[in-house]
DNA sequence: GCAAGGTC
């Protein structure tokens, strides 16, 4: 029978993930429930024996992230409804979202018999907002817990049982100013993004319509992280296709030495100035003899990797496993769901101090390829890993929580649950070590260098085979004052060549720099404005930079054709099928991809840039701005209703100059898409 | 038919 004077706790976390691992924590004797209309939440009941509030009968659950939504008033549900302007002032409203209305439901009938609600959340701008969505749903249902204090929320940056029970015996209060900041942003991304598509749409579409004789042309869409997205891969495209090489001149010294060729740098490495090489290298030349000016040994080393971000291993993915970033993830994501690994959406690269890296090192020493490697660690050779300078407090890096046999997962886990792995081996490895040999000479009146490695202890290198550090070839004994007649000496032309088209760890990284997106977002954003035909990806040639022959409009090449090409769209997901390019061809590619804009791609871009506003919104710094005013709301230095208002402002002030100037923008997608010009 | 952010 239930205890009558018990006090009834209800807390609710973020995820399921959480709910569990602080029931285990909490509680001695757990009982589990499932709820009506969701698989994936559950009801953990246990007691618990708070400080502040004596034995209580705790239910604890979670959401899945949002429990509700803003959108519109439904009359302006219908795209004809109403000017896209008028979506800058219509009236919003929040609501449970569809697939929250369960959870809601489960709360409410949890909460009618609470004294206290526990929020658990993530320690995040997005968690703090996520308890207040699910404070004021219990609310409804129980008003006593909108009273001062018996809505309280867990400070907590990860999942050991001692900080836990920290967090358990220490609440504090939910952070209105971050919820608020969040509500900001939700409302901004909706009336901008909702006004500016809609906007767009209907101006372009029927133009790409009547020009393709086709009504099935895809959505064009605005987003204040989809467009700065494809701004980054437009202006490496129009760097590409602008470069003008320029010629250059060098001078190479080879000298063979005990039966050694050594390469010898020029330490100017080249000028652009032909006559300037000339005299110069005359010079070396009526010198006849170098003179040996240094000979350095002193040890050096290659650091270990920081312990693992969501972003590095999107980067990773596409470096080292032949993966994108949206098929790391979802597969990450599995390895998850299974108990493998940590959770894969993380800023985060320091490991918590108290957090048992030992043991977790242990467990894979139970099999798999690294097994001995662990067990050597777990011998003597383990280090405490470097930390990095990210922290989002919310979650730890990724790591491997669980030893799994590989041979039960499927090709694509075992390859990113293999990387997980080493990674982690390695943050727990030695730094590898060298032994670093720099010698200078003087040759007439220049200084040349050359270089020699030693790799004396590879370490962590061992186990993360995607680092290369290999010793160069070794150097022949030169003592300072030496004086020698090189064997050869020429002075050569080069052209500067061109930077090669955005890859996709280019483009995340420029993201990550440029606050575009988040970690659990990034990737779908690079998705989107692939889905939208902004952007195709095709894998790039092994060791070709350059691709001499990319007209704007050319058929076989970049921009691609994209919705002006003459194909169209292709019905189902995917666009076109008979391209290859976007499914990782191997042979004469090392399987990275690069960005290629489409031809409407280029003019979205272009038709923006050429209205000259001085605000732009291909360019990150809007998306910057914002995150700047989140955090002055976050700091009470401004209020929800004042961003708002200021940013709505601005934007709309872009739209009706973009009204005026439609016209760029038609010229432009003519100009691109149909290979008109003006 | 819109956005971006959570999460399964």
């Amino acid at each position: 029978m239930p205890n009558q004077r018990a006090r009834k706790v209800l807390c609710v976390a973020e995820k399921n993930s959480i709910a569990k691992a602080v029931a285990n924590h909490l509680g001695g004797q757990v009982t589990t429930h499932n709820i009506r209309g969701n698989p994936y939440v559950k009801n953990y009941e246990f007691q618990y024996n708070f400080p502040a509030w004596g034995a209580c009968d705790v239910t604890m659950t979670s959401v899945s992230g949002h429990l509700t939504g803003l959108d519109f008033d439904p009359r302006y549900k219908k795209w004809t409804s109403c000017d896209p302007s008028e979506l800058f002032e219509a009236r919003v409203e929040t609501a449970v979202s569809e697939s929250g209305q369960p959870l809601a439901e489960n709360i409410q009938r949890q909460a009618r018999y609470c004294q206290m609600l526990f929020i658990w959340t993530d320690c995040d701008r997005e968690g703090e907002n996520i308890g207040t969505e699910i404070r004021d749903v219990a609310i409804k249902a129980n008003a006593i817990l909108g009273q001062p204090g018996k809505t309280v929320r867990a400070r907590f940056s990860n999942i050991e049982r001692a900080h836990i029970i920290n967090a358990a015996h220490n609440p504090i209060l939910l952070d209105e100013a971050q919820s608020n900041a969040v509500k900001a942003r939700i409302e901004l991304d909706l009336r901008i993004g909702a006004s500016y598509t809609r906007n767009l749409t209907l101006t372009i579409q029927p133009m790409l319509q009547r020009h393709l004789q086709q009504e099935d042309t895809g959505l064009i869409s605005y987003g204040s992280c989809q467009f700065p997205t494809l701004g980054f891969v437009v202006e490496r495209y129009l760097r590409v296709r602008h470069f003008v090489p320029e010629t250059f001149w060098t001078i190479k010294v080879m000298h063979e030495k005990d039966r050694i060729k050594v390469n010898f740098r020029w330490a100017r490495t080249h000028l652009f100035d032909r006559m300037a090489v000339v005299i110069l290298f005359e010079r070396c030349l009526t010198a006849r003899t170098a003179r040996v000016t240094k000979v350095q040994t002193k040890p050096t080393s290659k650091w270990k990797p920081l312990a693992l971000t969501t972003v590095e291993l999107q980067k990773c993915g596409s470096r080292f496993l032949r993966m994108d970033s949206a098929k790391v993830m979802s597969v990450a994501e599995q390895l998850y769901q299974k108990g493998w690994i940590s959770y894969p959406r993380t800023e985060t690269d320091q490991f918590d101090r108290g957090m048992d890296l030992r043991a977790l090192v242990q467990k894979q020493t139970q099999g798999g390829a690294w097994a001995q490697y662990a067990q050597g660690l777990v011998n003597g050779g383990f280090s405490q890993p470097r930390s990095g300078r990210n922290n989002d407090k919310a979650h730890p890096p990724i790591h491997p929580v669980n030893f799994v046999e590989p041979t039960s997962l499927t090709q694509d886990e075992r390859t990113v649950h293999e990387f997980v792995v080493r990674r982690f081996l390695a943050c727990c490895s030695e730094d590898a070590r060298g032994s670093k040999t720099e010698i200078s000479i003087l040759y007439g009146s220049e200084t040349f260098n050359t270089t020699g490695l030693v790799v004396l202890e590879r370490n962590y290198l061992e186990v993360y085979k995607y680092d290369k550090w290999t010793s160069s070839q070794e150097l022949p004994r030169f003592q300072e004052g030496e004086v020698f007649e090189p064997t050869e000496a020429m002075m050569n032309e080069g052209k500067t060549s061109p930077p090669g088209y955005l890859t996709e760890p280019e483009l995340i990284a420029l993201m990550d720099a440029n606050g575009i997106g988040t970690d659990a977002t990034m990737a779908e954003h690079i998705s989107k404005i692939k889905l939208r035909e902004y952007v195709e990806t095709r894998a790039r040639a092994r060791g070709a930079q350059q691709d001499d022959d990319a007209g704007p409009i050319s058929d076989d090449d970049a921009p691609a054709p994209g919705r002006g090409g003459g194909r169209g769209r292709a019905r189902g997901r995917g666009g076109r099928g008979g391209r290859g390019g976007t499914n990782g061809n191997q042979g004469a590619t090392n399987g990275m991809q690069e960005f290629i804009p489409t031809t409407l791609g280029v003019a979205l871009v272009e038709g923006y840039e050429n209205m000259g506003f001085e605000i732009s919104l291909t360019k990150p710094f809007l998306r910057k701005e914002m995150e700047l005013k989140m955090k002055a709301i976050c700091e009470g230095r401004k209020s929800k209703a004042e961003v708002v208002h200021e940013s709505i402002e601005q934007y709309r002030d872009v739209y009706i100059r973009t009204q005026q100037r439609l016209d760029t923008l038609r010229a432009a997608v003519r100009k691109y898409c149909f290979g008109e010009n003006g």
